[in-house]
DNA sequence: TGCACGATGAAC
DNA sequence: TTCATCGTGCAC
């Protein structure tokens, strides 16, 4: 299996959020690697975006935004779920692209669509917060067999406190794919 | 030290 | 539309 290397990381977020779309998230648990292949992102392009964590400055809990590229940014959310993103561009830009939804491909049992159900099913909890995703636990891969995709854009869900930053499409999605998140 | 609320999901 | 459930961030 072929990682994805720190250079996929380092480039604009928009852009990465988009080749993410495909592409394999694995998660190695007990021994056995969980595979799915992500169709569904959101890009969170830094502290100018007011959807963004960073956009409240530099905390604990988005430290890891702050810091290199390829690195895992997980959170709790409402108090019962889990969210994966991965951290984009350069050592001091606080972006990065939340994993929305994969579709199943290898020993990943239960539902997969949405954020907070891909990391439940994945075995993705904030223990994995600043893992480094070009290491061994948790990682990006190229698929072994390449499809072609058509991309969906659409405003990210959940962010309506953010005026205009929540009219910009930075939702990617896989067309017509059936493990995309409702809403 | 207290408290309002969220990048969600499921039930009603 | 409501609720579960708790860490975070900011007000006092």
């Amino acid at each position: 299996m072929e990682r994805l290397a720190r250079e996929f990381y380092d480039r604009d977020t928009v852009v990465v959020a988009k080749e993410l779309l495909g592409k394999w998230l694995v998660r190695v648990v007990d021994g056995v690697e969980r595979v799915g292949r992500i169709v569904e992102t959101e890009a969170y392009l830094g502290p100018h975006d007011l959807a963004a964590h960073s956009a409240r400055g530099r905390t604990a809990r988005t430290e890891v935004m702050f810091g290199r590229p390829g690195f895992a940014y997980v959170y709790l959310i409402y108090g019962m779920y889990h969210c994966m993103n991965v951290v984009t561009e350069r050592d001091g830009h606080a972006a990065a692209v939340l994993l929305r939804a994969v579709e199943p491909v290898r020993n990943v049992e239960g539902r997969t669509q949405g954020p907070g159900l891909l990391s439940r099913a994945m075995g993705i909890d904030r223990g994995m917060n600043g893992c480094d995703l070009t290491g061994d636990e948790c990682f990006l891969a190229e698929p072994e067999v390449a499809e072609r995709i058509r991309i969906v854009k659409r405003p990210r869900v959940g962010v309506d406190y953010a005026g205009v930053w929540a009219k910009r499409l930075l939702r990617f999605y896989i067309e017509g794919n059936g493990f995309v998140s409702k809403r």
